[in-house]
RNA sequence: GGGGCUGUAGCUCAGCUUGGUUAGAGUGCCGCACUGUCACUGCGGAGGUCGCGGGUUCGAGCCCCGUCAGCCCCGCCA
C-alpha cells in the first residue's frame, strides 16, 4: 500500500503542474512540498480521513496528485471553520484555505509523499459532501480489497484509490507516448466506422438494429482491419489509430467484450518494417513506464516455440525447455509409451534442474494440470546422485532414463502421445515450473516475435481447412506454388509480438492481388456470390490499385495492465465489463420497451 | 455450453468439519470526551431476509436440491 502510494505519487509531487492552478485552488494536494512553505494556497479535494482531537483536527486532504495534511488549529483556524473541519465526512469535497507550514520535527512520521508540509487552515467549505461511503478509499494497512463484484458496482469510489489513479494515469501517458511515437514516424491518425458491416469469420459480432432500414443491421467493428487496408489502397501511407474494437464472445481475465488496440498500417513495407515500427512504439512505451528495454527482437518461428515451448507465446524468461526424448526409448519402456510412439506420437517432456526438491503433492498438482489439458497423466522421475526415483522408472524404463542421462537434482516430465496433445500439456508443466519458489527469471523483460505461422490448420471439429488468420493474411511468396498441392505446408507472412509470455499483439504482410485473394477465399470454400456480398469493396479496392501492404494491432489494455503491475485487464479499464459482459455501475446491458423494439422492426422470441 | 471457487453487519472476515443458548471480531457509522495527530486515543451506542427459492429435520447460517451474482479455467476469441 505505502509503498505503491509512495512509487506513484512522489514522482508527482517533485514538480509543481502549474496548470493546476484555477479559480478554485492554486494547487495539487500532492503537489505541495518545502517549496511552497510560507505561501498562501487554495486546494480542493477530498476528506481522505479525518483525526479530531477535539482542540485540533486533522484531515488528509487527497486528490489525484496525493495527499497533503491540513491542520486547523485555534492558532490559525476560527471556531466556525474548526466546526466544519471537524464535521466533513469521509470522501466529502472541501475547498479549503490556508498556509503552507513546516511539520514540526517530531511530527513527521508519516508516509505522505507530502511529509514535510501541512496547510494551516484558515477557510474550509464543504462543497460536495457525501453520503459514507459503500466501500473504503481509504484502506487500513493489509485491509483485503472490497469484493470486485462492489468495487465494479461502486466504481466512482474504487477510481479513487490511489493505485486505480494511477494505473489510469501510466495508461494515458502509454497513449500519448505511443501517438506521439508514431506521428514523428509519420503516421497520420485517421478514425474509422463504429456502424460497420458484419463481417461473418471470425469472433461474433456485435449487431446494431437499423431503424431506416428494416431488418438490416450494422454491426460493431471487431477491427478496423478492412478500413485500414482500404487507407493504404488511398493512398495515405501510413496510418495508425488508437481503436476500440468490440467482439461478442466470452470473457477472461485479460479479455473484455470491448478493448483497445493501437492499429497500424503501412505501405510499401515488409514484414521487417512493420516490425520495426512496432518494436520504435513498445520500446517507447516501455519507456515511458520507466523500463529500459532493446530492439530489435529475437526472431522464433512458430514451428521452433510449438516444439521448445509447446506454445506460440512462450515466456523466455524461464528454462525449463521441452525436449524430444523419442529417440531415447528403449524396449523396457512401458507398453502404453511405444504405443503412443506407434501410432505416431512422440516421449516428450522437460528435465528440470533442481526440481528434484518437489514434494509428492507439488508433482500430483503437476499431474492434475497434465490431465486437465488430455493427457492421460504425467510420467515423472527425480534423480539424485546417479539414481532415478519416481513412477517414471517404470513407464518408460531405466534403459531410457539412462540415455536420457539428466544431472544430479533433475525432475523429469515427460508425456507420450500427439503433439497437440503433448505440447500444451507441457506448456502448462512448464508454466507451473517456473513459478517454483527460488526459482528466478534471467531477465526481468524478454520480447520476442514469432513468426512463420501456418496458413491453414484443419479444423478440429470437422477435419475442414480453416485459416489460421484472417483471410487477407498473405503466404509467403515462395510457398504460394504450393497452396494446392499441400496447403498444411503454406507459411503465413503473419507475425506475433510476444513480451514474458504474453501476446501483445499481432500483424501481417496483406494480400494485394485481387487474383491470390480471390484464389485464398475459394481455397476456403467460399463462393463467388458470398465473396462478392462479404468482401467486394475490399476486392474492388484491391483492384483499384492496391500498394504492397502490412500491418500489426497492439493489445493496448494488456499492455497497460502489464506495465502497471495489475492483474486484470479491470484495473486499466475505468468502467469494465464483468465476465458476464455487464456493466455493474451503470447496469448495462437492460431491456428496452416495446415501441423501441417495435421502432426497429424487432420482435422478441422468449427462449424456453 | 461445461468445470471450479466464493457469497454471514456498510466493508474485511470468523462461525459450517460434528445441525441445538441471544450469530461474533476488527474496521466503518452515530454520540460524548480529548491541543500535534498521522490506522489518533478512551468510553458508550446503533447496525444481520447468514445471496435467493425449495427440501430433509423436533430444530438449518451449517446438510441436500435448484437458482442468481461475482471471480478463475476449458470451449470460444479470423
Amino acid at each position: 500500500m505505502g509503498y505503491v502510494w509512495a512509487m506513484t505519487h512522489v514522482t508527482d509531487s517533485m514538480v509543481v503542474d502549474p496548470s493546476a492552478s484555477t479559480a478554485m485552488r492554486t494547487h495539487r494536494c500532492g503537489e505541495l512540498g518545502r517549496e511552497q512553505v510560507g505561501e498562501a494556497v487554495r486546494l480542493g479535494g477530498w476528506v481522505h480521513r479525518r483525526r479530531d482531537l477535539g482542540g485540533l483536527v486533522f484531515i488528509d486532504l487527497r486528490d489525484r496528485a496525493g495527499i497533503v495534511q491540513l491542520s486547523c488549529d485555534p492558532r490559525w483556524t476560527s471556531p466556525d471553520v474548526m466546526a466544519r473541519a471537524s464535521a466533513a465526512g469521509t470522501e466529502s469535497v472541501v475547498l479549503v484555505k490556508g498556509t503552507v507550514g513546516l511539520r514540526p520535527e517530531v511530527a513527521r512520521d508519516t508516509t505522505l509523499a507530502t511529509r514535510d508540509v501541512e496547510v494551516h487552515v484558515t477557510d474550509l467549505r464543504v462543497v460536495g459532501p457525501a453520503v459514507t461511503p459503500a466501500i473504503p478509499v481509504a484502506r487500513k494497512e493489509g485491509e483485503e480489497l472490497p469484493a470486485e463484484e462492489l468495487r465494479l458496482k461502486n466504481r466512482v469510489l474504487d477510481l479513487r484509490r490511489p493505485e486505480l489513479q494511477a494505473s489510469l494515469l501510466l495508461r494515458h501517458r502509454l497513449a500519448q507516448r505511443a501517438r506521439r511515437t508514431l506521428s514523428d514516424l509519420g503516421f497520420l491518425e485517421i478514425e474509422t466506422p463504429i456502424l460497420t458491416k458484419p463481417t461473418p469469420e471470425g469472433a461474433r459480432d456485435y449487431l446494431v438494429p437499423s431503424r431506416v432500414h428494416e431488418g438490416e443491421f450494422y454491426a460493431l467493428p471487431q477491427s478496423p482491419q478492412i478500413y485500414k487496408q482500404l487507407l493504404m489502397v488511398a493512398g495515405y501511407d501510413r496510418y495508425f489509430q488508437i481503436a476500440r474494437c468490440f467482439r461478442d464472445e466470452d470473457l477472461r481475465a485479460d479479455r473484455q467484450p470491448e478493448f483497445t488496440q493501437i492499429d497500424i498500417e503501412a505501405s510499401f513495407v515488409a514484414q521487417e518494417d512493420v516490425q520495426g515500427f512496432v518494436e520504435q512504439v513498445l520500446v517507447a512505451m516501455w519507456d515511458e513506464a520507466g523500463e529500459s528495454v532493446a530492439a530489435p527482437f529475437r526472431h522464433l518461428s512458430y514451428r521452433d516455440a510449438m516444439e521448445r515451448w509447446g506454445i506460440d507465446k512462450p515466456d523466455l524468461r524461464f528454462g525449463f525447455e521441452i525436449q524430444d526424448f523419442t529417440p531415447f526409448v528403449q524396449p523396457d519402456a512401458a507398453p502404453f509409451v511405444h504405443e503412443a510412439l506407434a501410432k505416431g506420437g512422440r516421449l516428450r517432456g522437460i528435465l528440470a534442474p533442481g526440481a528434484a526438491s518437489a514434494s509428492r503433492k507439488e508433482i500430483d498438482g503437476l499431474t492434475a494440470a497434465a490431465k486437465e489439458l488430455g493427457a492421460g497423466g504425467l510420467i515423472w522421475a527425480r534423480r539424485t546422485g546417479a539414481a532415478w526415483e519416481g513412477q517414471g522408472v517404470k513407464a518408460i524404463g531405466l534403459d531410457t532414463l539412462t540415455r536420457i542421462r539428466g544431472a544430479d537434482g533433475d525432475l523429469l516430465l515427460a508425456v507420450p502421445g500427439a503433439d497437440g496433445v503433448t505440447s500444451p500439456t507441457l506448456h502448462a508443466v512448464r508454466t507451473l515450473l517456473t513459478r517454483r519458489p527460488g526459482v528466478t527469471p534471467s531477465a526481468a523483460h524478454a520480447f520476442c516475435w514469432i513468426v512463420d505461422f501456418p496458413l491453414f490448420e484443419k479444423d478440429p471439429a470437422t477435419g475442414e481447412r480453416i485459416f489460421v488468420h484472417h483471410p487477407f493474411t498473405s503466404p509467403h511468396v515462395e510457398d504460394i506454388p504450393f497452396l494446392d498441392s499441400d496447403p498444411f505446408r503454406c507459411r503465413a507472412l503473419h507475425y506475433d509480438a510476444v513480451y514474458n509470455g504474453n501476446e501483445l499483439g499481432s500483424g501481417s504482410i496483406r494480400i494485394t492481388d485481387p487474383a491470390l485473394q480471390q484464389k485464398i477465399f475459394s481455397l476456403l470454400g467460399i463462393g463467388p456470390e458470398e465473396i462478392r456480398r462479404r468482401f467486394g469493396f475490399l476486392l474492388d479496392g484491391l483492384a483499384a490499385g492496391a500498394p504492397p501492404h502490412g500491418g500489426f494491432a497492439i493489445g493496448f489494455d494488456r499492455v497497460a495492465m502489464l506495465l502497471s503491475g495489475a492483474s486484470s485487464l479491470r484495473d486499466v479499464i475505468a468502467f469494465p465489463k464483468t465476465t458476464a459482459a455487464r456493466a455493474l455501475f451503470e447496469g448495462a446491458p437492460i431491456p428496452v420497451a416495446e415501441r423501441e423494439l417495435h421502432a426497429l422492426h424487432l420482435q422478441l422470441r422468449r427462449e424456453k
